[in-house]
DNA sequence: TTGTAGGCGTTATCAT
DNA sequence: ATGATAACGCCTACAA
């Protein structure tokens, strides 16, 4: 590996011009200049950018965390993180960390001794408090969840009022039977939607019913068991929230053999060709992830600014088909 | 930030004890250990990844290229490349470079020259040479494209023979009138589908129809325009093969007003449940992934070893419903 | 078992 | 305008 060094030398200069040159510097005489980037293309010289992170302590590199590249959702997010960083000149490192909370501090951490620019983290886990010792050296924006034990930037949609105007669409309709589903019961944005539905209800006069409230919908096989296990009640609902696009998707393939008026939260690639068409309440990933990494360089650019630390994104209804099966007539 | 020197100081040893103890070497007296680990945590010392990166000149990280994040596809790969790499305890640096192959050496450069342990890249560009300097130094497979310019470890799906199976069930079908439709012209990928496309029409005696050939269908737009334009055609096909899930999930919607049979090349979430349910050729992103991660650590492990250069995994074809729009009688 | 010296490649500081 | 020096944090080689 040629270095600066190299250069040097063949260009018969010390090795701190070849540096101004390569970061041009005012200083240096158009003949050395061209004297030196000579040199350069002669060795094709690359520097070596871990030496000049190791030199000014700060990577051009801006960690993003989502729980999973799989869900279109957080890809938007990583996706639209990594046009800003590239913008700004600097490359994204993606880590996924699952649904697997224990894990998230390890994988983390190993992410941010890279001596980091910023990050840019959707966590799973409830605690994020071993955030904090880090927060004071690099700008950590979280998106789609909230901070908890650490004081950091976040940009969330409107978990609960999205959640509410979802069951109230379906209030709207007719229906007053309304069960909840969703992934993972400790999931933060999962408890804000919960919190929404069971306002939705409440303000309706409606008693809340924790049979209706089902966790896990993960896949189509525990959507199906859900779904069985709702119409096996006493009183089976007849419309269904879902918490979440994961939950959503899983959920299409029993709608047509047992359909149930639904809506989603979180819109989908082709949810509007899915029979049935899924309603969905639409978050746009795209802007949460571009407000994010757009905050990291803010921070970056203005460390002594002073910031809104929390940003709400609103949400719409979409409208489509899966709303529209009727309440049975009463 | 807390380095080894100021562990030393407060265990009252020197910084290379500290190294010891922190690397498990065996060569430390109990107590001495206890002394230096107490002091860690005192501390709350984590180590800077970089200097270490800095001093062995690799960082314990693995790059992933990808055209796009939102192409589900893509999205596997790399998932499953981060898990490959998260099992080796190191991370993923994910760069996104579009569909523009002029910015390709740019990024990946930006990338490369953060040491990184391996590289596994789907490339845009249909000239990889720039690639060629960096092979010497860190094991680089390519996935989904194979290399050009360059000589380098990929894993490829049988792009050719699977356009052909799919073209095949259409003939089977009686047609024989079959467009093709994709994304990109000058995609490696796209080329090789084009090919097997071809080869199947010749070999059941069909002439090849240019006017039957459409590229440039990214979106829902795109997509019905290019089914207007080949529904206008004297002779109008009666079948379209689409070389990619990007162009197939496009199509959708034209179909359900122009119905066609189709059949695509990879499959895509919800493509059993849209309408027309899409059958397509399926082609396991996440294998392709795991494979060239294993490789990437293989190649790591055992430098002189030698392997197979390329590896065409197969593909299959799910017969759903969008095939069966019947041929015309004749 | 423990410690010292030196260097990886770059750049800020201070001279000249 | 250019150069010498030193330092970033860690680890290998060698010494004690």
């Amino acid at each position: 590996m040629t270095t600066m060094r190299d250069v040097a030398a063949l260009a018969g200069v010390s090795a701190k011009t070849v540096s101004r040159v390569f970061n041009n510097d005012e200083h240096v005489l158009p003949e050395t200049r061209a004297r030196v980037e000579l040199a350069m293309r002669e060795l094709s010289y690359v520097p070596n950018a871990v030496a000049t992170t190791f030199r000014n302590g700060r990577a051009p590199v801006v960690g993003v965390v989502v729980p999973d590249l799989l869900d279109p959702f957080f890809a938007a997010v990583a996706e639209s993180v990594n046009q800003v960083a590239v913008e700004h000149g600097m490359s994204t490192m993606v880590t996924t960390i699952g649904d697997d909370a224990r894990q998230e501090g390890t994988l983390v951490g190993r992410l941010l001794s890279q001596s980091l620019s910023g990050l840019v983290i959707a966590p799973v886990a409830t605690d994020n408090a071993y955030l904090a010792r880090w927060a004071e050296k690099l700008p950590i924006v979280f998106v789609d969840r909230a901070p908890s034990g650490v004081s950091a930037d976040a940009f969330l949609e409107d978990d609960e009022g999205g959640a509410r105007m979802g069951v109230e669409h379906l209030l709207a309709r007719g229906h007053r039977r309304i069960a909840f589903v969703a992934d993972l019961s400790d999931v933060p944005t999962g408890r804000s939607r919960l919190r929404g539905y069971r306002a939705a209800l409440s303000e309706h006069g409606i008693d809340r019913d924790e049979t209706y409230e089902m966790f896990g919908v993960l896949d189509r096989e525990s959507a199906a068991d859900a779904v069985a296990r709702l119409a096996a009640l006493p009183e089976p609902p007849t419309a269904i929230f879902s918490s979440n696009a994961r939950s959503t998707m899983a959920l299409v393939p029993v709608l047509r053999r047992q359909p149930h008026a639904v809506v989603g939260f979180g819109d989908f690639p082709m949810a509007d060709m899915v029979t049935p068409a899924m309603t969905v309440i639409d978050q746009d990933p795209a802007l949460l992830g571009d407000h994010a990494a757009r905050r990291v360089f803010d921070r970056l650019e203005h460390p002594k600014r002073r910031f809104r630390r929390r940003t709400v994104l609103p949400v719409r209804l979409i409208e489509r088909e899966s709303c529209k099966v009727a309440p049975p007539t009463q």
